[in-house]
DNA sequence: ATGACGTATGTTATGTTATAACAATTGCTG
DNA sequence: CAGCAATTGTTATAACATAACATACGTCAT
């Protein structure tokens, strides 16, 4: 009943880290859904259905989710939903910090930290596809001295790593 | 005469930096396509008529250009040239490593060291559209640790970073 | 409750970015 | 010149995103 979750209580296990291959989404899901619900309480955002339905097939898996893909599974059998639908939606959630925008892929993710306001990192497997958001001081810190040293004042940085994630490096290797 | 250039003796002023507002570009635009000639000669690889072109469309300034915007600039007066052909001349670009996308703008612009093989930073002013190239090993060396302690291996690192450049930023205050 | 207002959603059309597929041309080499 | 690979031309379409206007819905003052 608490309308207040403290972060450290919440998904712990994935911030800056890929799930396990047969963890509990469902609870994933749960857990976004009702952070997205508390936070947007305590905002006065109206968490309407469209939203809630586009929040929830973001977080469908943890890999970036394209608008179109969304829109494919938002009608209701025979009456399907229109692109600026599913585009408001993620306009809230974007603007609620509920999802982040990956600009490598045209493509959506739900955060995993929405109480924090940040612009996360993101780790993207070219193999399997698994994206998982890193939170890194360090990473920052070096942004932001390397673009202050040219005079620049950072606002909104994007950090997309493409690379291997461990379980498909380990493939790799010894297949 | 000498088909080898050193990274040192050209461009030095760019590497980091915004370029001053009455700099001689056309000295950015010849230095830019020399080095591609140099560096295409040495790999064999054709610096064909239309990637010359676009080269230098991409290098008309220093922010960031749309493919379409090429385009435009591309067509002989009466003949209007197609998006494949653009893209394909982009896309030769990019492999060897003359130019960098950004992904948050959908756009290309020069790179300014093409003679290292490297991703760079890009420091992009949302004011003046202003955008210039970092090579900050301190980020590079953050963006990997950070990325070691969650299992992943980064391969093609984007770093996109919106903000104020240093005049944009002196007009907020006083303006 | 009724109307007025602001927010959200539906609907139609279009804009913007990128690629697939195949034909024609060019440059090189035997 | 013939043969072959790389490049460019051409046509069509895919994929991603927004503009503009209509309709519905929630909230509040009357
Ligand atoms: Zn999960
Ligand atoms: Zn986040
Ligand atoms: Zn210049
Ligand atoms: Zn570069």
């Amino acid at each position: 009943m608490s309308r207040k979750v403290s972060p450290a209580s919440v998904a712990p296990a994935l911030l800056g880290a890929f799930p396990e291959p047969g963890h509990d989404h469902a609870h994933c899901v749960d857990v976004a859904l009702k952070q997205a619900e508390s936070i947007c309480q305590e905002r006065g955002a109206r968490l309407t259905d469209v939203r809630r339905r586009v929040l929830e097939l973001v977080w469908r898996n943890h890999r970036p989710v394209g608008a179109y893909e969304i829109l494919e599974h938002l009608g209701n059998s025979r009456k399907r939903a229109q692109p600026p639908t599913v585009y408001r939606a993620l306009e809230f959630l974007l603007a609620q910090g509920l999802i982040h925008r990956i600009e490598r892929l045209n493509a959506y993710i739900g955060c995993t930290a929405p109480e924090r306001d940040h612009d996360g990192q993101f780790l993207i497997c070219r193999d399997c596809g698994a994206t998982a958001e890193l939170l890194d001081r360090r990473i920052d810190t070096a942004i932001h001295a390397g673009a202050s040293a040219a005079g620049f004042t950072v606002e909104h940085p994007t950090v997309e790593l493409e690379g291997l994630c461990a379980k498909c490096r380990s493939h790799d290797h010894h297949g």
